[in-house]
DNA sequence: TTGGAATGTCAACAACACTGACATAAAATG
DNA sequence: CATTTTATGTCAGTGTTGTTGACATTCCAA
């Protein structure tokens, strides 16, 4: 596998290993400053990004089932549940045995949790925000087509079924 | 704080919470697919994800010292550490005392260590490749674009630093 | 030469992921 | 109705990766 001396015309000049390279490390760095406002918060409350995550997805699909916040999230039931059981002692997620099946649980976030969301999701919209503006409308919509294509198709299809603009 | 209903003209259409919001999801789902590859890699020699960046940052920067890349990884020195001593006991990184400051240690990949590094780029290139493909060389400049004001500060120095194209 | 700064190591601990085993309850199926 | 499947929760154990604290070594400068 030689991936260093590949031919290629200009029109392909994006596609050589080094453009590739500063790519996956433009990724690192910023998903780096991506989390690095939420953490703190989360920090400050005792909590972490598993935490944020999973406050962030109840918020999005009020009602939402464990199992459904599963295969959003990727991870296994005892991790989630961990997670899950100190939100609940902590009165930020309310569980309701679901309506037509009993064994459903569904998720709410309580005041306090959707003001702890608000909190968290205001820090880092604003880094997003503030990375939007100075990138301009065509830079965002470009960033937004890599990460789409950068996504498994399984997860691809979670976020698009998330979306309805 | 109120952003749901910011007014706006149609020129930052692209800045509503609705659209930053599905920023911050594209994110979340696009970091996973970067990561996905080498992991499973990764997960077969036995490492984690801090072995890669470790591997990868060495590979970068050759004769690189524990300091500088505790600045660049943004851990303790003492996490790093485990991580170093693991791929120095398994022969993938070799330690030179430092020439002028023999408080310094230089680290370097033997061969082993970079057939692991190859194995590991190539999986995460042939990601990347794919996306950048599929998007289009404007659309990957605007990626880069956001992603590099997404930064913090300091990282985004020690980024543009990495580069000399 | 002595004290502080830089550098690196060892030990212990916490968060959060994993696997495996098992329990309960409800729904679906034969 | 008996059985199986599904959804959920729990307990125990393990591994990776982050943290702090304590300490050793080396260098440099007062």
């Amino acid at each position: 596998m030689q991936h260093n001396q590949r031919p290629m015309g200009e029109a392909l000049l994006y596609l050589t290993d080094e453009q590739l390279r500063h790519g996956i490390e433009a990724m690192f760095f910023a998903y780096r400053g991506f989390t690095a406002d939420p953490d703190r918060i989360l920090d400050e409350h005792g909590y972490g990004r598993a935490h944020h995550r999973a406050i962030h997805f109840i918020n999005c699909v009020p009602g939402t089932t464990v199992n459904n916040l599963l295969n959003i999230l990727g991870v296994t039931k005892q991790s989630l549940n961990r997670v899950l059981r100190t939100l609940i002692e902590d009165g930020l997620v309310v569980v309701k045995v679901g309506k037509r099946d009993k064994r459903e649980r569904n998720l709410h976030l309580t005041e306090t949790g959707k003001a702890l969301e608000q909190k968290l999701s205001d820090a880092q919209r604003e880094r997003m925000r503030q990375a939007y503006k100075h990138a301009g409308p065509d830079a965002v919509a470009g960033f937004r087509t890599v990460l789409e294509a950068m996504m498994d198709p399984h997860m691809r299809r979670a976020y698009m079924a998330m979306r309805q603009d």
